[in-house]
DNA sequence: GTTACTATTG
């Protein structure tokens, strides 16, 4: 045993092993975990005097160069202390800067090796190729590629494949397609290669042809190529292709995986066909937070929402694409204060939103008049630098302009760095709604100055612009030049905006006459404009004709019962409105409950008529109460001439008193300070009881009120209101 | 004595 022992010592030695004989290190790098590590065997290798060792010098290099903690620095001064560095160094140097998104080196890198002699091989050109960005790829992709063509590489199918990616990743898809099809050999990644550049711009048709390709000539499909069709089915809403693709997979073609199945999810989700989507979901092994966000958005963009949340509540994982899923399901539903609930709850659990979210919350603000959440929502985009895009500033201008802010919504305008159609289209809106109707048309000039073509939507601004500020000529011919300059055929929508530009000027005959000439068949907003132009000017005849028309194609439309009882009420018809009423009641029919909305202190407040339910009412009815006193003294004597009850002259006025926009000015000018600008959205039209309200309370209690009523804005300032009495 | 290309969710 001893003698044993002292012949060869280090085999029965637990530390030492065959290899380390030669080189101890190298197998403590192979257990190498950090850069930490690392550098205690570099200094090791130091002593020992092995750095000068190709071998060891590959290690250390390689290491930084691959693992996810390397240090490229690290590297780099390794590498300068090579003398001769090899083709696979030079690789592995090239494959590190590619990994830290650093292609500009890896440029470098690649020069340094022609300058040295160092001779490229095909190795080289994928790891180079993989860093390239967009610009770096523009700049160099087609200089490498003759260089490539030069050494014969471009046989490899390694560099050939990567050099369809590099063209693809920098738009030139017709150089991706160029080589794709000289190539004289493609393996299944070639043909997938393709198929990804084919999704990045959107040219569905262009896989699905592939696909079918692939197939003819026999090229069997793997589950990269499976999910990369079913992400163009989803996103064609390709049913048929999207169910071939699902075949492979259960005709054992192709093994399914995580990625696999969950593409096949989102393609039935995007599809609706959200019970071949649960039933892959159920079946899976194992789920991760895409398999859950793919089902709850599925949900979602279904309109389910209730059922998208309990799906959304069961996720043990979520990131910010599950939050922004779910908080779109809510926005897709008008259901706006959810939608903010549930951003709070995201900040709470410090899952960052990405600018998709901030868009979707900004759309909610904007519903709901939310200011403040908007103003917080711009400072925290600046502060935690969301990308602040074109969707970005035009949401940002919408909100401002939906919470009636308009000299925040031009500021956004002027520093966007990049304007499209629709933030034109924004602009004209938002400052038509406001009232700033030549402001609009202004707006509109600049636009085609800019050579932007108006759409049917622009046109909608320009025409609402006209009708809110009694511009009828302007209208006319803007509605006339719409085909004649542009080619663009007006639609349903744009013969109501004629109808209410017409009938609120007072001209109901032309109105009627407009309706009776449009080449479709009216519906039911364009008679509403009609109806709604009757009441301004008390036509009780007309707006019986106009009711009929809606009520024959909206058997139960509340709002129209309701105006026609005021139309009724306004004319003292006092039988007819008893008529309506009673088959109000026989058909069960509700009118819509008047409703308004007010934020305060980023919480928005809801009240309804006669609302008894926030919890500061008797401090908001004793405000009214002493509202309404201060009023009567400066000469307020309340109109009841709308109110369609039956009742005492008494009854009338509490029933005006009560209404919910009272309620929230009420509650605003005891939630704010002196000065603070009160503003409320409100989901019907205003009264005009409640607009005389609220041009003497912006003068008696010198506050500035803004109220956005269903179609319009009514900014009032010292006793006046910018609609001039016009709505 | 070592190294490549392709993929899913709003």
């Amino acid at each position: 045993m001893i003698s044993m022992a002292s012949v060869s010592p280090t085999r029965i030695s637990p530390h030492s092993h065959p290899r380390s004989l030669e080189n101890p290190s190298l197998t403590l790098f192979e257990n190498c975990k950090s850069m930490d590590q690392l550098t205690q065997i570099h200094s090791q290798t130091i002593k020992t005097g092995l750095t000068s060792n190709p071998a060891v010098q590959n290690k250390i290099v390689a290491f930084c160069c691959t693992h996810e903690s390397g240090d490229m620095t690290y590297a780099r001064y390794m590498f300068d202390t090579i003398p001769e560095p090899s083709v696979f160094i030079c690789n592995t140097m090239i494959k590190g800067y590619s990994r830290i998104h650093l292609p500009e080196n890896g440029i470098s890198m690649y020069l340094e090796m022609l300058r040295r002699n160092v001779k490229p091989d095909h190795y080289t050109f994928p790891f180079l190729l993989k860093g390239f960005t967009h610009d770096i790829a523009l700049a160099c992709g087609k200089q490498l590629h003759g260089h490539v063509v030069k050494n014969g590489f471009d046989s490899n199918m390694f560099v050939q494949n990567s050099f369809v990616h590099m063209y693809s990743l920098c738009g030139l898809i017709d150089m991706a397609r160029g080589v794709f099809d000289s190539s004289q050999i493609r393996d299944v990644v070639t043909w997938n290669v393709m198929l990804s550049a084919y999704n990045r711009i959107k040219q569905f048709d262009e896989v699905r042809r592939l696909f079918y390709e692939m197939d003819k000539k026999g090229v069997s499909p793997t589950s990269v190529t499976l999910v990369l069709v079913l992400s163009a089915c989803s996103k064609s809403k390709d049913l048929d292709i999207g169910k071939r693709a699902h075949e492979y997979v259960k005709e054992c073609k192709v093994e399914p995986n995580l990625i696999l199945e969950n593409a096949l999810i989102d393609m039935y989700a995007a599809c609706g066909e959200m019970d071949l989507a649960l039933g892959i979901f159920r079946n899976m092994k194992t789920r991760d937070v895409i398999s859950w966000t793919a089902i709850v958005a599925g949900f979602a963009n279904a309109g389910e929402v209730d059922l998208a949340r309990r799906y959304f509540d069961q996720m043990s994982e979520r990131d910010y694409v599950s939050w922004t899923a779910m908080i779109d399901g809510y926005l897709r539903m008008n259901r706006f204060k959810e939608a903010l609930t549930l951003f709070r709850q995201m900040q709470t659990s410090n899952i960052r939103p990405d600018e998709f979210t901030i868009v979707s919350v900004l759309t909610a603000c904007a519903h709901l008049g939310a200011l403040e959440l908007g103003e917080w929502i711009k400072t925290y985009i600046e502060k935690h630098k969301i990308k602040n895009d074109v969707y970005v500033g035009n949401a940002l201008i919408d909100m401002y302009f939906k919470c009636g802010n308009v000299e925040k919504a031009q500021g956004i305008f002027k520093e966007m760095p990049r304007i499209d159609k629709f933030t034109w289209t924004a602009m004209i809106v938002g400052l038509a709604i406001n009232g700033r109707g030549e402001e609009a048309l202004d707006m509109f000039f600049e636009m085609l100055k800019a050579r932007i073509a108006p759409d049917e939507i622009t046109y909608i601004g320009v025409l609402c612009a006209c009708t809110h500020t009694g511009m009828v000529d302007s209208g006319k011919r803007f509605f006339a030049s719409m085909t004649t300059q542009h080619g663009i055929k007006p639609n349903v929508a744009h013969y109501g905006c004629m109808v209410d530009l017409l009938g609120r000027a007072g001209h109901l005959k032309e109105a009627h006459e407009v309706i009776k000439n449009m080449p479709m068949k009216p519906n039911s907003i364009v008679w509403g404009a009609l109806l709604g132009a009757c009441r301004v000017h008390k036509d009780a005849e007309m707006a019986e004709m106009a009711a009929k028309q809606i009520l024959e194609l909206e058997p139960e439309n509340g709002a129209v019962y309701v105006l026609l009882c005021n139309i009724y009420a306004a004319c003292n018809r006092w039988e007819d409105l008893r008529e309506v009423r009673q088959t109000m009641k026989d058909r069960g029919i509700k009118k819509t409950p008047g409703c308004s909305l007010i934020e305060m202190n980023g919480i928005v407040n809801e009240f309804v008529a006669g609302d008894q339910s926030h919890p500061k009412t008797t401090d908001i009815y004793s405000k009214l109460d002493e509202m309404t006193r201060d009023l009567k003294i400066a000469g307020y004597s309340p109109d009841t001439s709308e109110i369609s009850l039956d009742v005492g002259e008494e009854d009338k006025e509490s029933a005006l008193y009560r209404h919910s926009e009272k309620l929230a000015i009420a509650f605003g000018l005891i939630s704010s300070g002196p000065g603070v600008t009160i503003r409320i959205v409100k989901n019907l039209r205003m009264c005009v009881d409640c607009h005389r309200v609220a041009k003497l309370v912006s003068n008696l209690y010198n506050r500035e009120v803004i109220v956005r009523d269903k179609t319009r804005f009514h900014h009032f300032r010292n006793g006046s209101c910018s609609c001039k009495d016009y709505w």
